[in-house]
DNA sequence: TATATGTGCAACTTTTTGGTTTCGCAATTT
DNA sequence: AAATTGCGAAACCAAAAAGTTGCACATATA
C-alpha cells in the first residue's frame, strides 16, 4: 500500500469528498448520498484518507463525523512550490521582453 | 482509462520525471537512467504524461526530448485554490483570536 | 549497404484499486 | 429486551494500472 496523499488525490470520488467535508464535517452515510456508490464504497474511500492523515474522525454516539485536515492539504502546495518558482519566472521573463519591446517601439 | 492530471501525479516515477525535465528536456534513455526501470516503463509513464498535456516532445533525428508544460501544473494550483481559501481565512482567525487574547491580557 | 542506436507500440503478466456483499458489533429506539 | 440503525472489516470480483518482453521502424554510423 503506497497509501500517500498524491494516490489519494487520485480518484475522483475521493477529491469529491474532500471537497464535501472541507466546510462541515459529516458521516458516511451522509457523504455517501452525494456519490453514486454505496456506503461501504466511500468508508474504504474514507479510510485511505485517515490513513495518510488528511481526514479526521470524530465519533458521537454510534456515528462517526469526518472532516478535513486542512494542514494536511499544505503538503500538495508546498509540492507544487518549485513548479510554481518556474511558472513565476517564466511569466517575469515574458514581462521583461514584453518590456524590451515597448521601449524599442518608443524608441522609433 | 482516466487520464487526468491528478491521476497522473499519482505515480512516484512520474513526479519524478516531471521534477527531472521540469528545467532541461531529456530523451527517454536519459530520464530512465535515473530511475529504477526499463526504458520501455519510462516510455509508458511518458506517453500518459504526453496524453494528458503535462510533457510536450520535440523531435531531434532520431531522438525525442521531453519537457514539462509547466502551464499545465497549474491546473493543479486551481483546484488547490478553494482549500488555500480555508487554511488562510483559519490562520486569519487564529490571527484574531490571538490578538483577542493579547489585548485582554493588557487590559488586566 | 550492413550494423547499431533510439524510439514507440503491442502482447502478456502481475499488482493494485474500486466496488459489492456479507457479516458482526455497538449504540440507539421501540 | 427486541428491533433498528450506523458503522468498519473481511472476502471476493472485475477492471485498471504498472511493468516486462519482444518486436518493428526510422535514423545514424561503419
Amino acid at each position: 500500500m503506497r497509501r500517500d496523499i498524491f494516490q489519494a488525490i487520485a480518484d475522483p470520488t475521493r477529491r469529491g469528498i474532500i471537497a464535501l467535508i472541507a466546510l462541515q464535517s459529516m458521516t458516511p452515510n451522509a457523504i455517501a448520498e452525494n456519490f453514486n456508490t454505496t456506503r461501504q464504497a466511500v468508508s474504504k474511500h474514507l479510510r485511505i484518507l485517515t490513513e495518510c492523515e488528511l481526514v479526521k474522525q470524530e465519533q458521537h454516539g454510534r456515528e462517526i463525523y469526518y472532516s478535513l485536515e486542512i494542514e494536511k492539504m499544505k503538503e500538495i502546495d508546498k509540492w507544487l512550490e518549485q513548479y510554481r518558482k518556474i511558472w513565476e519566472t517564466r511569466f517575469n521573463q515574458l514581462d521583461n521582453l514584453l518590456a524590451t519591446i515597448k521601449s524599442q517601439k518608443n524608441e522609433k
